[in-house]
DNA sequence: TGATATTGGTTTCAAATGTAACTAATATCT
DNA sequence: AGATATTAGTTACATTTGAAACCAATATCA
């Protein structure tokens, strides 16, 4: 028989889909509302939550690579959101935080992102909102293993 | 109390990072073994599926815009693996489809396609795969509506 | 200690992508 | 028919992105 795909039902293009549409609704708040990019946006969420990290362990927090982390970090130090101190034992790895206003910023954005995320899963029963959780737990480990 | 967000459990971002790890891994088996970027697999997916329909026509079927369209269809007529006719009502729209080697090719991908598609969804239970589909719907729809 | 490897981070260059402007063909409206 | 608006598709330009080369600091090991 012959092999047929359909496109719109074949999960890596649903999610990639997905995941893009999604992205580009978050994006607009970001960047309209606050005047950041994704990336941005993502370093000033692991500061928020750890401070005086070095720029590796926020990548590996974060999922992106270093490239893209040492160009974000240099526009926040720019636009003074972050600061960077020397670091004590590790003269290579220097220590990131948000700066008092880059902290007000984090917290102004929060809860416009939190709100964009719930009104995302109120599509959702509670039960498919659990499902959700494990089926994308299960998926990252089944696809990230090997490929 | 203060907000904080956990990136590693904030759904837009896990959504971002399971796409674009699946995409990672199944655009791997279209470059390396076919020679085609992800752009490129999904026209020649489409043309698949449709045979003789002009660029707007795939543009709308894929979820890529007209641009990205246009440059993976130059780039499959040079490989050989699509052609173009002219239009016969309408001389703007030119009717796409694929080539012998370009439907040889569809035949070779399309099985390691639903292939990597099967080892993800052997991750899920058959409960969850009906969950997904139904979530990815509602998500979709929540997502597209606005923004 | 000295040689080599590894790691943190930046820079450079090429390729991919998005936006807007543009051409050509068709449709609409008077 | 003639003016205006739309639509299909391409091109040009700016921006983003990724890969590899690179520098400096640290770790490893003979």
């Amino acid at each position: 028989m012959r092999p047929t795909i359909k496109l719109e039902e074949f999960l890596p293009y649903r999610l990639s889909v997905l995941a893009n549409q999604v992205s580009q609704g978050i994006a607009r708040t970001y960047s309209e509302r606050f005047g950041l990019s994704i990336t941005e946006w993502r370093v000033i969420a692991i500061l928020g939550r750890f401070e005086n990290i070095p720029a590796a362990a926020v990548a590996e927090r974060s999922a992106m690579d270093k490239v893209a982390i040492s160009r974000a970090v240099r526009r926040l130090l720019d636009a003074g959101l972050i600061r960077r101190r020397d670091g004590r034992e590790d003269r290579r790895a220097k220590p990131l935080a948000l700066t008092r206003s880059g902290r007000a910023l984090y917290e102004a954005i929060a809860p416009a992102a939190l709100d964009y995320e719930g009104r995302l899963l109120s599509a959702l029963t509670p039960g498919e909102r659990r499902s959700l959780d494990r089926i994308v737990d299960k998926l990252l480990a089944a696809s990230g293993a090997d490929g």
